[in-house]
DNA sequence: TTCTTATATCCTAGAAAGCGGATATAGTCA
DNA sequence: TGACTATATCCGCTTTCTAGGATATAAGAA
């Protein structure tokens, strides 16, 4: 029962909701992307991708200086059953379509490009 | 997306979905049923059921100096997808089972029976 | 009305989680 | 080796959440 409601837990925060949002539609993202994305601060972005890390829905991938996270292809089977419903309802949600609309919009010019 | 968070929010909490798991297998509970079987303080028992029900998870009716707690039965979109999904993984659950065990054993012998 | 009971709410303390600058680490390049 | 860069981790601060005793409310009974 504490593993169902940490991985509810891994989703009660917007800032990991719109990381997921985002992997969703791109295969892997680095770091620097999703600071830039997100508009977040590097540690604040570090820190919500290893928690979702930890909690096993991402994995990690380095090349070079950069890290790309995705997620993960075989999930819990709670993680697993949850992700489509995540995709259908942050499919939905403004955030995450301004979110993506600003990934587009950055095109090749981050950090890891 | 706020919403979504706050959703997942409810459900990342041992007592609460120890609350429904009870709920998805009994039709209706008093909050002295929840007391008895999760032994919780009365103002905690209390706390966690309004919080659901203030979150959309449950409906509440008074009969005398009891209050019964139910599952809405019209959820919003994302609980009603959540709903078996809950009522599938909490049934694995040994501490569900154990809470409902522990029910069964008070058969009617609580405050409100 | 007064007493009793079931529940809700208040209040304070403590725990947990998030934030973001500072620092450490790991890899690249010269 | 030393400078540089992307990322991870540390640390102190703040906010949010929970616990549970104390108090308030609401309903029934006498």
């Amino acid at each position: 029962m504490k593993d169902i409601a940490k991985i509810f837990q891994s989703l009660d925060e917007e800032t990991r909701l719109r990381i997921l949002a985002l992997l969703l539609h791109e295969q892997e993202l680095c770091v620097c992307d999703i600071m830039a994305v997100l508009q977040l601060p590097q540690s604040t972005a570090s820190r919500h991708l290893s928690h979702l890390k930890n909690i096993g829905w991402l994995q990690d991938r380095r090349v070079g200086l950069w890290v790309y996270y995705s997620i993960v292809k075989q999930l819990d089977p709670l993680q697993q059953t949850l992700l489509p419903i995540l995709r259908h309802f942050l499919h939905d949600s403004p955030d995450a379509r301004a979110d993506l609309e600003r990934l587009r919009s950055f095109g090749t010019k981050n950090c890891c490009a």
